[in-house]
DNA sequence: GCTATGGGTTACATAAAGGATACCATCCAA
DNA sequence: TTGGATGGTATCCTTTATGTAACCCATAGC
């Protein structure tokens, strides 16, 4: 099917498969916190607390959402044998793949924040 | 800043911007609805139980989600003089700047799919 | 009046997401 | 043996998102 549009000629099946796909999209960067973690490593390795102080979160909360990247083998989780034991995180080089879609989304970002505010 | 990278050499400041705009395009294309009910009308004009038939969702969801792309110019509502009247929804010129956004969730969706499953 | 159609809304209930706080475990050094 | 550093968990609670069912309003036909 046309990746672009979902037209009339395409059929029932293939539409909810186009956007079951925009679903799985959304399902793994959507929600409040991943695109936040994942800006934030984009400057590098980041310890746990480090990163909870970084993005104001809860460790609960960071450490539910470091497992979901991690398992989808978008940030990597390496055990330092210092002592204490320290943890850091960081982006994959799979995570890269998801640069046109960040990029995407900052555009229109800004397209629609001038569209909203009616400013350049 | 760069819109790639949200290096060390950018301002706190300019990384809290950046995905200050990452949550804003979230807020007004992410949730359950919004991007499957985006999907449906690119096939067209639908009318509200037409579009809650396709979708299959509630009319008082319906009603929310709609309205909330109405207000951020992805759709427009015209009422029709019937009997009784009917009311139409389709998408905006505007929404076409969707279309980079919604092509690139698409197609790394895809990508991940495959990554996941080792389908090709 | 009774019923049907189209476009919703209201009230209520449940599910999912997110947050605050305290706590546990390990290691080491004073 | 007490206390700090590090990486989390456990518990409880609030907020937000979504779902269900019934209902309201206008009009038209019978």
């Amino acid at each position: 099917m046309n990746k672009d549009r979902c037209l009339k000629p395409a059929t029932d099946e293939e539409c909810r498969k186009a956007w079951l796909t925009l679903k799985d999209t959304m399902d793994i960067v959507g929600g409040k916190w991943k695109l936040v973690l994942i800006s934030i490593l984009r400057g590098g390795k980041f310890k746990f607390r480090e990163l909870a102080k970084e993005a104001e979160i809860s460790p609960r909360i960071l450490s539910k959402e470091l497992k979901e990247l991690e398992m989808n083998g978008l940030i990597s989780r390496t055990v330092l044998d210092t002592r204490p034991i320290t943890v850091e995180y960081q982006l994959t080089p799979y995570s890269v793949s998801l640069n046109e879609l960040i990029s995407a989304m900052y555009d229109w970002g800004k397209i629609h924040r001038q569209k909203i505010t009616g400013k350049p």
